[in-house]
DNA sequence: GCCCAGGGAATCG
DNA sequence: CGATTCCATGGG
């Protein structure tokens, strides 16, 4: 891995297992717009970051070493070694043509109390409608700062109650995010807590929460969290255990970065089914 | 009009 | 326990 300054943007190249673009679409996150074949905008760590596309590596725009190395050198999780964790996976066909295919990935650090948040309305919906929900809530409730605005806190989620997120249009789902925003807020639910208590007492803090189960919390404790045994299973994870499994699937056989694994396979199935349409 | 979307709660039997 | 139904909203 190698970064080089020039003028106020920052160049990596030399890195492997490393698309950012990729590890964008791949459906950890949400908050990001791809503005062209070689252009992405993601908004994190408490800022909006342009991504290019270069010869041979990726340049960010108005980004200086220093913070990058602070803040999203952690949140694209670019001081792991992927290939080593991929060849770690049993070998079975499906996982070796999924982590082939989408061998770019990466898993986010993502900030806990977005995750929670995003993945409860993420539940019985589609992805582009997701993407328009979480941005009218940053919109509606979130603090602007140069054009961008920040994750709504918990507490001022709570303060505007399920009348105060009638324009968001999130639907039933309403509900779910103020009983997560008082929970969060009151600290009946402890986001430090549930950090370091380990992974099944984590998983049943989450699921405290109306309108978290399994799927959902999954998720959190694998995007927000760095659970990465976490193994989400929604539709497409049915859809390939039926398929390519026999129906019979242990998630622990794929170790403690399983979560990972469910990630490669997830993209990798929606891209499939998206080459037939 | 129909169906589906990175599900979960409530309510059955 | 497992299976069904309902939940808002928007796009195809």
């Amino acid at each position: 891995m190698f970064l080089t300054q020039q003028d106020n943007n920052l160049i990596l190249t030399e890195v492997t297992n490393f698309d950012p673009f990729v590890s964008l679409e791949c459906g950890q996150c949400f908050r990001f717009e791809r503005l062209g074949e070689e252009k992405y905008s993601l908004v994190a760590c408490g800022r909006r970051l342009f991504i290019n596309k270069i010869e041979n590596g990726w340049m960010f725009e108005n980004t200086a070493k220093e913070e990058f190395c602070q803040k999203f050198l952690p949140y694209f999780d670019l001081e792991r070694d992927y290939g080593a964790i991929i060849k770690g996976f049993p070998a079975d066909e499906f996982i070796l043509r999924s982590t082939e295919y989408g061998k770019g990935i990466r898993i986010f650090r993502q900030d806990p109390w977005e995750t929670i948040v995003s993945f409860i309305i993420s539940q019985n919906n589609n992805i582009p409608r997701i993407k328009k929900i979480i941005e009218a809530l940053c919109q509606l409730l979130g603090e602007e700062n140069e054009g961008v605005y920040s994750f709504p806190t918990a507490e001022r989620i709570a303060k505007a109650g399920k009348e105060g997120l009638a324009s968001i249009k999130c639907g039933f789902r309403d509900k779910y995010i103020i009983d997560a925003a008082e929970k969060v807020a009151l600290g009946e639910i402890n986001l430090e807590y549930i950090s370091k208590c380990g992974y099944e007492t984590a998983l049943a803090e989450l699921k405290k929460i109306k309108g978290i189960g399994d799927k959902v919390a999954n998720c959190v404790l694998l995007f927000g969290f760095g659970y990465y045994n976490a193994f989400p299973i929604d539709v497409w994870m049915k859809r390939i255990i039926d398929k390519y499994y026999g129906g019979d699937f242990d998630p622990t056989a794929y170790g403690e970065y399983a979560g990972m694994a469910q990630q490669y396979m997830f993209f990798y199935e929606r891209s499939l089914s998206e080459e037939n349409n």
